[in-house]
DNA sequence: GAGGAGATCGTCT
DNA sequence: GACGATCTCCTCT
C-alpha cells in the first residue's frame, strides 16, 4: 500500500547528529549502502528542506571506467580528488545538475551519487522549486516526481553547481549537510547503475527496498 | 503504463 | 564537434 511521506519537524532535523569526515573517508560501496536511510537537508533562509536518501551509486574513481575521475583530475571533477564530504555537483545533458559527495582520503576520487529522495520536510517548498502544485489530496504519483531522480532531486533541493560545488557537507556552517536521525532501512538491495554506458554491469546502485520514491521501476 | 525521442549546454578531445 | 551518471512529452497499446 502507498502511503504518503512522514514528516518531520525542523526541531528534529536540527536534533539530528550531522555525518562526520569520517563516515565519507571510506570506500563509496560502504558509503553508499550507508547512506540509505540518512538525511539530506538544505537551509534555505529560515527554513529547512530535507529528504531522506533512498537511492545512491558509488562511482569508483579511476578504476572505474563509468566514473568522471576515470579519466584522471580536470577542472571539472577536481573535487573528487580532494578531501572526503564534500560534494561534487555537475551539469548534464544541458538541464540537469547532479550531486555526489566526495569518499576515501584526499588524492582518491570515489564519490557517490545521490539518486533519490523521499521528501520529509519543506514538501510544498521542494515541490515548487520543481514547478509542481502540490495540494493535500497529492498522489504518491505526484509526489514521487518531487525527488525520484538525480536531477529533480537537485532541483527540489536548490543544488547548482555555482552554488554546492565542492561545498563541505560535513561542516557545521554549510546550509547543505548530512544526518542520522536513527531511521535504518528493513532491507536494501543492489542493482546495476543506471544510465551510463561503461562497466553498465557492477551492482553499484544501491536503494531501500519497497520505496515508492527510489527512480526507475518500483524495487521490491 | 511503457517506450521512444528530443531538448539543451558544459566539458572534453 | 561529439557526447552525456537526465527529464519530459508524446505516442502507442
Amino acid at each position: 500500500m502507498n502511503v504518503a511521506p512522514a514528516q518531520l519537524t525542523a526541531a528534529k532535523l536540527r536534533e539530528a547528529p550531522r555525518l562526520s569526515r569520517e563516515f565519507f573517508n571510506r570506500d563509496p560501496v560502504t558509503v553508499g549502502r550507508e547512506l540509505l536511510g540518512k538525511l539530506l537537508i538544505r537551509r534555505e533562509g529560515r527554513q529547512l528542506l530535507a529528504g531522506r536518501v533512498v537511492e545512491t551509486e558509488a562511482y569508483l574513481g579511476q578504476a572505474d571506467p563509468a566514473a568522471h575521475a576515470y579519466g584522471g583530475r580536470t577542472t571539472r571533477n577536481f573535487v573528487l580528488f580532494g578531501p572526503p564530504g564534500h560534494a561534487y555537483v555537475y551539469f548534464i545533458y544541458g538541464n540537469h545538475f547532479c550531486l555526489n559527495v566526495s569518499c576515501m582520503p584526499e588524492g582518491v576520487a570515489e564519490c557517490v551519487l545521490f539518486r533519490a529522495l523521499e521528501p520529509v520536510c519543506g514538501v510544498e517548498a521542494m515541490a515548487r522549486a520543481r514547478g509542481i502544485q502540490p495540494s493535500p489530496s497529492s498522489s504518491i504519483a505526484q509526489l514521487r516526481i518531487i525527488s525520484s531522480g538525480p536531477g529533480r532531486m537537485s532541483q527540489a533541493l536548490g543544488i547548482t553547481r555555482e552554488r554546492d560545488n565542492n561545498k563541505d557537507l560535513t561542516s557545521r556552517a554549510s546550509d547543505l549537510w548530512l544526518a542520522d536521525d536513527g531511521f535504518y532501512p528493513e532491507r536494501v538491495m543492489a542493482t546495476p547503475r543506471i544510465g551510463i554506458t561503461k562497466a553498465v554491469e557492477r551492482p553499484l546502485r544501491f536503494a531501500i527496498v519497497g520505496n515508492d520514491y527510489v527512480s526507475g521501476k518500483k524495487i521490491g
